[in-house]
DNA sequence: CGGATTGTTCGGACACTACCGAACCAACCG
DNA sequence: CGGTTGGTTCGGTAGTGTCCGAACAATCCG
């Protein structure tokens, strides 16, 4: 198995981890290290060794997702794909929205406790370390673009 | 179903799919909601709804992850456990391990491309951003351990 | 010592998900 | 048109993880 392979499975591994499928995230691998970053379902069926109505799920999860975008060159009749334009913070930002729910979800249980202290103190802390973090966060993302830019054209 | 009882399970839900079970996501809700913050096994377990065997495992998880401690009051014959300080900070601290490895596994992913100028782009953006966030999110971690601190002690 | 209580471990049942191959649509092409 | 190609959907299957009840080990108590 070749070094890239290797890096391919990797990946699998570690993409499935955050939810994804194994096969989405060695899809996802696969592009990360092809030479112009797009493919088609046929030939990412092929190298990765999975079955096209597989691959039909594992893409359409991905676009689903906003990880990868289908588009069709013209006169082509095939669809192919590439990743998205810096596909992790892109996840980050997705995952983001899991601050706000469980802030939400820490507001709902204040409701429920009534006004017994320790139930509430804990319940706020939790309901305001999400409210931190869903406020600070972003930005971090934003000092990542800027970061990102000012290096991409120097 | 009470409204606290409601709080629970959503709480079990939404641990969930953090990577726990079901049943320690359950339990973590319950001490949340508990008005000292502690139970034993089978309180929890009756609680609950759940097998003593399947509160033993869940327990022991969630003690291993380092979000609950296990403790015996002295004279007695039980263990009973309570959240750690501050869970959800330190379930952050633990995710942040990912970071690394994310950063690591590019790092890999560019020994294994040579030299192919548009996978070493792609390879490398993704190593500095998991980068960035190892070196970045730490920081804020701290900043809300302050504000926390000094929300506490006014 | 027994007997009882607490916690862990084990085997089996169950639900869930990803995957495959086959059948099925839809678009294009000779 | 009929045939081919690309993509989706469907039924069945294998693998994984969670849960339960039962058996087990360890500790305490009368």
């Amino acid at each position: 198995m070749g070094d890239v392979e290797e890096f391919v499975e990797e990946a699998g591994l570690y993409f499935e981890r955050l939810g994804l499928s194994r096969t989405s995230g060695r899809a996802i691998g696969w592009l990360l290290a092809s030479s112009d970053g797009t493919a088609d379902a046929s030939e990412l069926g092929g190298r990765l060794g999975v079955a096209k109505s597989s691959m039909s799920v594992a893409l359409r999860q991905l676009e689903g997702a906003g990880l990868i975008v289908r588009f069709r060159p013209p006169q082509e009749r095939r669809d192919r794909y590439r990743l998205e334009e810096d596909v992790f913070a892109r996840a980050f930002r997705a995952k983001m929205s899991e601050f706000d729910a469980f802030s939400a979800l820490a507001q709902r249980g204040l409701r429920a406790v009534g006004d017994s202290p320790g139930p509430r103190r804990r319940l706020e802390l939790m309901r305001d370390m999400y409210g931190f973090m869903a406020r600070e966060f972003p930005k971090l993302l934003d000092r990542w673009d800027q970061e990102r830019e000012s290096r991409q054209s120097p």
